[in-house]
Parts: structure tokens; sequence; C-alpha cells
RNA sequence: GGGCGAUUAGCUCAGUUGGUUCAGAGCACCUCGUUUACACCGAGGGGGUCAGGGGUUCGAAUCCCUUAUCGCCCACCA
């Protein structure tokens, strides 16, 4: 054993990574044993480590360190994500600042600037991600954006393009103005706002009367191409036929009719305006109306807004309705709260766009996914109750809309060659580009000048939902080792946020591209709260630094804080720093045991105590017990109830109850049988606590480890699960209760431990004699004897059938002594009534299970028992 | 509007097919403590009509119905 130190956690922590990291231990390869794999759901790379990834990545950690001590080949691959948007937007607001407008730069200036501030500020949080311990295979590290990646999603974008499931459209897309680009419907999120609903009047062609029209986007009525009325609407029956004249631009539109209409709804008139609304253009398209459009890419108007031309559509909103308001068109505005759909990055308004954009057929690939996770059991989802939200999802799902107006992103590799709808081929590269657009216009003379590549991006997700596969090249590659077997992979940890974005477009890419799952399991984290259940948030200022967090706690405290938290799969987190102060508290314990065990000395010559052998015994039970448990937690994936099983098993069996039965005696030695043993069970501890804690644990295995060849904790042996002794279990709970009562007498009567005690027993149930060494040891208990005699003067308690005596020569407070024996004893004789009556309804003792009636039965022996000797005590007294 | 889930101690949550250890854990709380590993500690202790109501059953936190409250997801009602 090494001289004592100090633990000093940060010194501790680095010492380690480097080591671990020197010697490869989280680099894998192929080979013979059985893979174990997770790929990191790859962070912005721009990003930084906030609690949601400490949360996330300390149970991928957790699983794949258990798997490594388990002999598995562990690999976790590591890596980051362009994010095309989110990243976008950044470098956008970056150069604003420095006074350049993205529109002024053409597409590979601005790539220019993407890429300097990707290795400014890219694989910041990978770094990050290694203070916390993880043990990522640091050599795999990808980005959705390096070459072969890239090169892999164009290939699929191709390979799908040519079995027909990609296709272009002229459709109604979800347009953010901010960030002008369309968005997938996944990116866009409802929120309810406090609008209003504007009545607007228009003239009825031919006639003095108006009809009024509810809305609550005034602005849009200079793209209106119709009036549209319920035909079953008695109200409007004679608007039939009619038309009507749109305010301010004084265009005259017709008014039609359709059963889409809500007859409860504003006034039962509805504005039709086919270029801004989904609804309105299903309309139109019914009705072959025309489509106006009257905003620019940016959501300001353009010239079908007239005077409004080049004004933003909310500042339009409030002029327009001054103006109607004006003339005399505005009836009425009233207060309405409605829900409006907003980018999920940029938090701009979304608009409702016609344009063309590439979109995937989601039909198909649904089918796979939707039978491997809920009829087949392929892939489980934890908690299970997600696959309901799944299966809605997919049930109901559109197709997926892949183009982004972005540049940072892989290009499309669509090439257009005349301005027709279909003047385009797609293909990998510009020059089987040219040869597929000669052939197909049978023109030879064709020239890659003649050639404009699409100027859209693709989609981030359309990169990762290859991830699984493309981390290991299976794309480009689709038969080499590596994904033959790394895939699929183990366990997915990820946020339910993300569920149809990432992990149910993973596991379409992976039955269309592999014809394999990507992953047998999901663990669903949940959100990372503060402790008044409030989403962590910048504006809100309630996320804790996460980093500080480690510097003030230790990663292993703030790993095992987490782990404590969080209660099972899929549920919200409170973060309570409380819990990281347990964390360093378990730290605090492993450390003071440690110096316990160094303190002793050893001598050979001594036999071991009987004391020691049975409290050994007794805690090799207790291990496996707690082990077994363990590994029951870990295959629900209970992550937080595990750690609670080891915390426990640490601080109350080994330290409280272990040591000092074994602790010998002030300034004695300890026999050496006893010392290795407890050696060897404190390294068990540690292997089993390593998951949770790598750090505090591998530094006390080197510290204590001089006994195995085994060269890091890391990867050492895992213990094996053996058969247990559970009645040594049950005779030591038995000996416990006896200690704690004892303990309790001490304290109630205010006497010291060092005051020596006599413990005499009337024994009517048998009981393992074994450990009263033990309780000799801890309560300084003298001799303990039977006895067939009430023994006079004495402080007495009872367990199970059993009592027992104190001596004691100091007067006994009698009135005190009855309150408590008549209190015990009224309670066991409200018990045995309960027992006895049921055991007197016939119904249950012919219906119940042998087992409970018998159980039963005894309960009401016991009480009985008791119950005569609290009456003959209570006589006595 | 549709779907899913929750409601158990002050707080966060366990509680597997109804029946030993079914009313639990951790934190918080209270009392005591220089017993020579540990005050980031130890010993001891208090605390719940299992949201309300009804039903099934010999027996319900657990199964069924219902009411209330909360949460999440989905959805184009202007």
């Amino acid at each position: 054993m090494s001289s004592s130190t100090k633990y000093n956690a940060k010194a501790v922590e680095e010492k380690w990574y480097k080591y671990w990291m020197d010697n490869k231990y989280f680099h894998s390869i192929p080979d013979e044993r059985e893979p174990y794999t997770i790929v990191i759901p790859p962070p912005n790379v721009t990003g930084i480590l906030h609690m949601g990834h400490m949360l996330n990545n300390t149970i991928q950690d957790v699983l794949i360190r258990r798997a490594r001590l388990q002999g598995k080949n562990a690999c976790w691959v590591p890596g980051t994500d362009h994010a095309s948007i989110a990243t976008e937007a950044k470098v956008v607001a970056r150069l604003k600042e420095q006074g350049i407008d993205k529109n002024d730069l053409t597409r590979e200036a601005f790539l220019k600037h993407a890429w300097d501030w990707t290795d400014e500020y890219g694989g910041v949080i990978l770094e990050q991600l290694k203070k916390l311990g993880a043990s990522c295979d640091w050599d795999r590290t990808k980005f959705t954006l390096d070459a072969d990646m890239s090169e892999a999603v164009i290939k699929t974008f191709v390979n799908l393009y040519n079995k027909g499931m990609i296709y272009r459209g002229y459709r109604m897309v979800n347009w953010d103005p901010e960030a002008k680009t369309t968005l997938s419907d996944e990116e866009v999120e409802h929120v309810e706002k406090n609008g209003k609903l504007y009545y607007i009047n228009y003239k009825i062609e031919g006639s003095d009367k108006v009809l009024t029209v509810a809305t609550t986007r005034p602005e849009t009525i200079l793209g209106d191409t119709a009036i549209c009325i319920n035909p079953n609407d008695e109200r409007h029956a004679h608007l039939k036929g009619k038309k009507a004249i749109v305010p301010i631009c004084n265009r005259v539109i017709p008014i039609i009719e359709d059963e889409y209409v809500d007859l409860e709804f504003g006034t039962g008139c509805l504005k039709v305006t086919p270029a801004h609304d989904m609804n309105d253009k299903a309309l139109g398209d019914k009705h072959n109306l025309e489509v106006i459009d009257i905003f620019n890419e940016d959501a300001t108007l353009n010239s079908f807004g007239l005077h409004y031309k080049g004004k933003d559509r909310f500042v339009v909103r409030k002029e327009i309705s001054n103006e109607l308001n004006k003339l005399g068109a505005l009836p009425k505005v009233e207060d309405y709260k409605n829900k409006v759909g907003i980018s999920e990055r940029t938090k701009a308004v979304i608009e409702p766009r016609l344009s063309d954009q590439w979109f995937l057929k989601m039909d198909e690939l649904v089918k796979p996914a939707l039978k491997s996770v809920l009829k087949d059991g392929d892939i489980k989802l934890y908690p299970k109750k997600i696959e309901s939200t799944y299966r809605h999802w997919l049930e109901n799902i559109r197709d997926w809309n892949v183009s982004r107006q972005l540049w940072w992103g892989q290009q499309i590799p669509a090439y257009f060659y005349g301005d027709g709808k279909e003047d385009f081929v797609v293909a990998e590269n510009s020059s089987d580009a040219l040869k597929l657009a000669q052939e197909k216009t049978k023109n030879p003379n064709l020239t890659a000048a003649n050639l404009k590549q699409d100027n859209d991006a693709l989609d981030t997700w359309f990169s990762s939902w290859l991830w699984p596969i493309s981390v290991f090249d299976g794309i480009k590659n689709p038969n080499n080792n590596e994904i033959n077997y790394y895939y699929p992979t183990n366990d997915l940890v990820t946020g339910p946020d993300i569920i149809f974005f990432w992990v149910a477009r993973m596991i379409f890419a992976g039955y269309e591209f592999r014809n394999e799952k990507p992953f047998k399991n999901v663990y669903f984290t949940g959100i990372v709260r503060d402790d008044k259940g409030r989403k962590m948030s910048k504006s809100l200022g309630n996320s804790p630094d996460a980093l500080k967090l480690i510097d003030d706690y230790s990663a292993d405290a703030v790993r095992a804080g987490m782990m404590l938290l969080s209660s099972g799969a899929g549920n919200d987190l409170l973060f309570d720093e409380s819990k990281l102060q347990q964390g360093k508290g378990l730290s605090k314990k492993i450390s003071s045991s440690y110096s316990l065990l160094e303190g002793w000395q050893i001598d050979n010559n001594i036999e071991q105590p009987i004391s020691s052998k049975i409290a050994l015994q007794w805690y090799d039970a207790k291990f496996q017990a707690a082990y077994a448990e363990i590994e029951d937690h870990f295959s629900k994936y209970r992550l937080s109830d595990a750690l609670m099983t080891i915390y426990k098993l640490i601080r109350d069996d080994f330290s409280s109850w272990l040591l000092e039965m074994v602790k010998p005696a002030y300034q004695k030695p300890i026999d050496k049988k006893t010392y290795n043993a407890v050696v060897a069970i404190f390294e068990d501890n540690l292997k089993i606590l390593h998951p949770f804690m790598p750090f505090i644990t591998e530094e006390y295995w080197h510290r204590l480890n001089n006994r195995t060849k085994e060269e890091a904790l890391i990867i050492a042996t895992y213990p094996k699960l053996k058969n247990f002794d559970k009645k040594i279990i049950a005779d030591f709970e038995y000996t416990a209760e006896v200690i704690s009562a004892v303990r309790k007498i001490r304290k109630e009567k205010n006497i010291s431990f060092k005051e020596n005690l006599k413990l005499f027993v009337s024994e009517k149930e048998d009981f393992n004699t074994d450990f009263d060494v033990i309780i000799k040891k801890l309560c300084n208990v003298s001799e303990i004897n039977k006895t067939d005699n009430k023994i006079d003067n004495a402080l007495t308690f009872r367990i199970k059938a059993n009592e027992y005596f104190i001596p004691f020569e100091e007067k006994i407070d009698i009135e005190a002594e009855r309150i408590k024996l008549k209190e015990e004893l009224d309670y066991n004789k409200g018990f045995l009534k309960s027992v006895q009556k049921k055991l007197s309804n016939e119904r249950f003792v012919n219906n119940a299970p042998e087992k409970v009636i018998e159980m039963e039965r005894k309960k009401e022996s016991d009480a009985i028992s008791k119950i005569e000797i609290l009456e003959k005590n209570l006589t006595n007294l």
C-alpha cells in the first residue's frame, strides 16, 4: 500500500485521464471480443458544455466503462455536428458585427468565414467532455462535415434520388424569414401568442353592402384571391356568385363556396390567401385560384404590397389596420390568442411560403421502423411510454423537406442546365453530372460551364441520420471490417426532444442502407431543470456553469450527483447541488476508509478473530446481494438506483458495519487474513463504483493494489456474480436490530459508550449466536447470557419474540417505563386484532395462498408472545 | 381539438404478476455526540387516509369507472 497523500481531485483527475489516454485504454479496434458500441449524439461543433450534455455523456460513460470492465470491446465514438442553421446564424451574426453582410459574400468566401469560426470554437466541447472523464475513443472523432462524411451524405442523396425517393416539388413550406431558409415541420415550434382578431369589411361588387371577414393577419389581404363561404350558411346565401373587392388594392375577387369554412368561427366568411397559408393553398388548388405572393424572402412586402412595399410584415400589420380604420373598413378588433409557428433556432415567426424544395418520401422508409420498434421489439425504447409518441409520429408522417437555403452544409448535388422544371440531373460530382446531362439532353456539346449546381444545402439531419453508419464508413464501404464489427451499435443515449429529428431517422437509415437496426436500445434522458422545475436557460440565468461545478466538486462528484438525480429514463431532473455534495461525501468516505486501512499494523502471527471471520462472511453475501441488485438495475437502465445501491453498500455496509466490525482495538494490530480480505473487498467496491466515479476509484485502486497483476482499474476484471447465503444476511439484520436497540437505550439513558454493559436474553425464537461477538464489540457489551427469568431492575427491549435485558444500577423511572410499555402493548394488541380478524375470515383462509396464511399465523403467534411479555412486565412494574 | 403520461413523507422519486420484508429510499428536518477513519461525519428519531369519489375482490398504492389538477407530444381552424 502506498503512503498517504491527501486526495486532490483536480490533480488526480488530470493524472488518470492522461494515463488512460497514454495507454490507449479508450481506443478500440475490432477483435475477437464481443463489441459494445455507442455513438455520441454529436453536439454542435461550436457549442459549449451545459448541464444536459453532462447528464447525457455521464450516462454514456457509465455504460461504456461498465462494458469495458465486463471484458467487452467497448467503443464510444465521439464527434460534432455542423448544425447548419445554428452555426450559420452565428457566423452571419459575427459578420454583421464586423460590418459584413452575408449577401455581399460569395459562397466560397462565406464558407471560409464559417470554417474559421469552426476552427476557432470547434471541438471546445470535446475538450470539456474530457474533463468530465468521458472515455471516448478520441482517435475516431468525427465531424459531420468531414470530407468523407460529406461524401457519404452526397452518395446517399444520389442513391435515394435514383431510387425515386427524392423529388423536387413546388410546395408550401415553413419559411424562416430571419435565416431566410425553409425548415422541416419538426423544426417549427408552436407557441401561444396574444394577438388580435381583425374584422375587415370588403365591398360587394355592384352593391352598397359589405361582407366582413375575420383575420389575424390583415397585412395579407393584399394577397387575397377569393372570399370563401360555407354553402350551407343561410346568412351568406345572398353572396353566392357575387364578387368582392379587396380594400386598399381594390382587386376584384370571386366569392367561392366550400364546406371547409367553419360556420361558428368569426363571421363565417373566410379570406383566401393561397400564397401564405397552408389551408388557403389547398382551397386555392381546389378552386383554381390565382396565387399572389406579397412577401420578399425576409418577410417584407414586395410590389404587391403597394405603398407598404419594403416594410416588415408586423409593421404593415399595424399600419394597414390604421388605414383600414380610416377607410371605415375595420368595424371591430378583438384580443385573440392563437398558436404561432416559430423557428426552433432563430425564434422568428414562420411564414408559410411556396417554393421549390427537395423532399424525401417517407411512406416506405417508415414501414420497417414501425415494425422493428413496436412489433418486433428489435429496438427498445426507454422509457417504454415514449413508443406511443413514436408510433403516432410515424403513422402521420409527411415527406421530409431536406433542402435548406443555407451554405453551411452539404450542397445539394443537383445540376441545372436549363430553366425548365425538369432541366437538371443528380450526380455525385460535376463530371458525372455533365455526362448525365449530355445523355439526357442528347447534346454532347454541353459543357461544365452550362451546368449550375443547386444553391441549397442539405438539412443537417440529413447527415446525422447516417451517423451510426457513416462513422464506421459504412456508406462508402458497406462491407468493411469496422462496420461489420461495430454495427448495429448497442445503446443510444439522447434527449426526447430529438426523437423525430434524429432517432427515428437513424432507424429509417439503418434499415434502408444496411437492412439492420442502428442500435438495440435507446435511453431517453430527461431535461435538466432548476430546483423550481424551470428549464435551464440563459435568460433566466439559472444554468450553472458546468465546468465550474467540476472545479468546485470534482468530476466524480458531479457525475455521481447527476446520476443520483436522474430518477429514471425519460424523467426530468431537478438540479440540486446537495446531490453533488452527496457525491463528494462518497469520495470522502472512500478516502477516509482508505486511511483507516492504511493506519493498520499487520501482524502475521495473530489469529483471525472470530468476529472478523463472521463479519467477512456476512459482507461477502451482502456484496453479492447488492451486486445482483445492481445488475438488475442496469438491465432496466435504472442507473440512479444502481448507484444508490452502490452508495449504500459502501457507506453503510462496508464503512459503517464491516470496518467497525473488523477494526482492531486501539493501537492493536490486525491479522493478515482479515486485512487481505478487507483489501480485496475494497477493490471490488471500487470496481463496481468505477463506471460512476472513475477517477477516485482508479486512484485508490492503485494505492491499494499490490495483489493482482492487472495494470489499471479501468480495464480490470469485473467481479463475478455468485450465489450467496441469504440466511446470513437475515441473521445479521436481526443482529443489527439488537445493536440498534442497545444504542438507543444508551442514548435514552445517557449511558456513555465507555461504560461496559451486560446483556441478557430470554429466548423464544432461535437466532444465530455467531453474531454475539459482533454485538459485544459494537455495543461494548462484556457478556451476553441466556436467561429463563425476567431480570429485575433492568432496561428492556424486544426483538421478534425475544426479550433483552440490560441490568441497570441507577433507579429506573417507573412511570416513564410504564408509559413506554403501554404504548408498545397497545400497538401490538391492535396489530393482533387486525391479524386475527383476517384469519377468522373464512373466505380469506379458503382463498389466500398457503404461504400468505402461514405468514399471518406467524404474525399472530409473534404478537401473542410479545403481548404476554409486555403484560408481565407491566404488572411487575 | 386529438393522443400519451402523471398525482405516494416537506422535496425528488421507487413500489415488477393484487397477498411475507407494503406503505419504502435519498435529501431536508429534529435530538444527541471530541468512542482514536470520516463533522463533506456518526448514532438515534419524527413524518404519508398512496389526489377525491365509486366499483371488483377474502384482500387494492397496485385492476375497472369517474372527477379534479398538472405535464408532455401532435394538429392548418381563419
